[in-house]
DNA sequence: TTCTTTGTTGCAACTCTGTTGCATTAACTT
DNA sequence: AAGTTAATGCAACAGAGTTGCAACAAAGAA
């Protein structure tokens, strides 16, 4: 069975999400590691996170995949329906605490939502 | 300035949308026209109607994205924050009709939603 | 109708995100 | 320290979508 073996590199990718509720690409990930790891291993190891529950993933701007930290999750069940926010100056997508609870629509039963809002973050907001 | 010819293509293309609200992929498009038609011109037919206010896009599974008719956009306001919902079990994406009103959430300014619902179709669910 | 203009199409090559197979390396177990 | 097995790097690939350019065709002018 899949043991997860705690590698320097999974530290790292893990590191980066801690510092706060903002969601990141694998690209943007790439940027945070050492350049010698390969573009694989890195997605690997967010595939990894997300199957142990620690990293949670929704698709973001221009279809490309964001991951960010769960605070609510386990590996049973994913509660990762809070909506996720783009703020179109700094273009930084990060997670939404509240909970989100979608309507019952007539002639289809809803199980699942995935809520991306945009606009402007507090910093970007002309006062 | 951008006068846009009604060729034959983009008339097909029309008439892939025109028949339900159901929501096209461009390879999804592809299939509906003759196969002489290069995936080049699908992409940019799709843009020009976009552009034209014909149809509206979003991004759907696994960060495909989908086009499907306006029923109540114009070139210079496009209302496309209606929801979009997949069937989990035929895989069909369409849109609901209901506008969506997003609430305004602490710290954030919100302009745009993006709603992308699952679930079963009523074709799809066990009565 | 024929010419001319200009928007449209096809083709090939390319970008970008993400995946897969395989050999090699490194981490845990004993 | 030795053996087992997960993790990594590499190269090649897959799929969605884009771009530059030459060839074509629709709409208007002569």
């Amino acid at each position: 069975m899949a043991v997860v073996r705690k590698t320097k590199n999974l530290q790292l990718v893990l590191d980066a999400f801690s510092k706060s509720n903002r969601a990141l690409t694998a690209k943007a990930v790439m940027t945070m590691l050492p350049p010698t790891v390969n573009k694989t291993t890195v997605y690997r190891l967010l595939d990894r996170l997300q199957d142990g529950g620690e990293l949670h993933s929704f698709v973001g701007e221009q279809g490309v995949m964001h991951y960010a930290k769960c605070h609510a999750c386990t590996t049973e069940a994913h509660t990762h329906s809070h909506p996720h926010f783009q703020c179109l100056s700094c273009r930084e997508v990060s997670c939404l605490g509240e909970e989100f609870t979608f309507p019952q629509l007539a002639g289809v039963h809803i199980s699942e939502a995935q809520i991306f809002l945009k606009g402007h973050c507090q910093s970007c907001l002309p006062t």
